[in-house]
RNA sequence: CGGGGCGUAGCGUAGCCCGGUAUCGCGCCUGCUUUGGGAGCAGGAGGUCGUCAGUUCGAAUCUGGCCGCCCCGACCA
């Protein structure tokens, strides 16, 4: 039901929420601050982080899948970087018995842990206690390793998207030789970041350094980039952190430079998570609804038949089929919609509220005068246009017609 | 953790003050008519009223406890 979205005039936090849950980007799971993704409705996040992976150019590191549960000696060991985190913690648990199926897993009494565990908040504590036995010259550096996870952080307030208790990122762990080229790394990472935002997801980022009280506890410096919201609130969207020699002490991890001398590796570590989705949507929608890139909807074209019954139906897709046929073959994502069970004016309205960039309606009187009509999502504009040449004109609507660096703002 | 709100059909809700097994809309199913901006009519299916206890002949409704979620704030590595 799109037909009651709050305007962002009136209450920009109950716009947002609408938005989400009216277009289907997610819902909210039994727990609270936990939400299930329809990632199909927006981006295959499989796909981005390929994509991301790109935009690393030059070494691009590993991939890594690390465990979700540490030990709590470890945490400890982590000592004074991660002493500001909030943890989370796992009781033993036993399967249903055979006999009783239907009420699931369940608490055993008697199972209790010796030892408490950590689900990760973040992953430096792995990382850097299997890092230890990963580097023991200058030889194994640099040491480039990423991973995409789920973490838990037990926030106290959650929003959809912008800060949910688990979140899916993608947390990069470097370990370098020396200071200069750990610093380097940081910076990179950060126009990485930049650039993705920017030339991807079409949204405009200011980048800056973290203040002490803002920055990773386990930071030496952290830069970030932050994206604007439409009510003039800054979004933190990701972060990159040069981590000194904090981590390699307090894991104790070493390696021998090329005079045989013992020294602490450098650190940075730099993340990106599904809060860039929760950009994306406030960055460019609208009061009508989700708005996408052209580059980034899963479908960019919705094609609206309009036909009294199924002889008609078929009359519009043998029309439309050439056309059809060239935007494919243009890589352009294209729905055809010939579900009967849905008028014409419910798709409209469905198509615009979920932000498919272009619609594309073919009635009777297209037919007759070799045209279709031709609706942008992002101005909202309306034209008819000939068929004949549809695929060109609908392939330049999809390039990127305002410019989004932050230059271009003139806040960088 | 403070403050506020809410738990009734898949979703959104009325009923609660003043007790008598539940209203309406959307969606769903069947049929016919429709189709260029969220179709119309007719028929139909679907509910342990968050949970536990108490009061009562009788509780969605009154009383008490518990649980959960949402919103505002503090927090947000």
């Amino acid at each position: 039901m799109a037909d009651k979205l709050t305007k962002r005039a009136d209450d920009y936090a109950q716009w947002y929420n609408d938005l989400v849950l009216k277009a289907d980007l997610a819902e909210h799971s039994d727990v609270r601050g936990c939400m299930v993704i329809e990632a199909a409705r927006l981006c295959d996040l499989g796909e981005d982080a390929i994509r991301i992976g790109r935009y690393v150019q030059g070494h691009r590191p590993r991939e890594c899948i690390l465990p979700t549960l540490h030990s709590q000696k470890l945490s400890r060991q982590g000592g004074q970087p991660c002493g500001r985190l909030r943890e989370g913690m796992c009781r033993g648990h036993t399967l249903p018995p055979k006999s009783d199926p239907v009420h699931g897993v369940v608490v055993d009494p008697t199972a209790k842990l010796e030892e408490e565990l950590i689900i990760r908040p973040t992953s430096e504590t792995i990382i850097w206690n299997t890092y230890r036995g990963w580097v023991k010259s200058y030889r194994d550096l640099p040491l480039l390793i990423n991973q995409w996870a789920n973490v838990v952080r037990w926030e106290m307030r959650t929003r959809l998207f912008l800060r949910t208790a688990e979140f899916l990122w993608q947390e990069g762990h470097t370990a370098h030789a020396t200071r200069e080229e750990a610093v380097e790394e940081t910076e990179r990472m950060l126009q990485v970041y930049t650039t993705f935002a920017e030339e991807y997801l079409a949204i405009p980022v200011i980048r800056g350094v973290k203040t002490a009280s803002e920055r990773f506890a386990g930071a030496e410096d952290t830069y970030c980039i932050e994206a604007m919201m439409q009510d003039g609130k800054a979004l933190q969207a990701g972060t990159s952190h040069f981590l000194g020699q904090n981590f390699a002490k307090a894991f104790d991890v070493v390696f021998a430079n090329k005079e045989n001398q013992q020294e602490h590796v450098w650190a940075t570590s730099w993340g990106v998570s599904t809060r860039l989705v929760g950009a994306l949507i406030v960055t460019h929608s609208d009061d009508n609804g989700l708005v996408l890139p052209p580059k980034l909807a899963p479908t960019q074209v919705a094609v609206v038949p309009i036909a009294k019954n199924a002889e008609q139906m078929e009359a519009v897709k043998d029309y439309f089929a050439p056309a059809l046929a060239a935007m494919r073959a243009k890589g352009i994502t294209v729905k055809f919609d010939d579900d009967d069970t849905k008028k014409p004016g419910w798709k409209f309205a469905e198509y615009e509220f979920k932000g498919y960039p272009v619609r594309i309606a073919i009635g009777p009187q297209d037919m007759e005068n070799g045209t279709v009509e031709v609706a942008r999502r992002d101005t909202m504009e309306k034209q008819v246009m000939q068929v004949i040449d549809l695929a060109e004109k609908v392939e330049h609507l999809l390039k990127p017609s305002k410019a989004t660096s932050s230059e271009s703002l003139g806040i960088a």
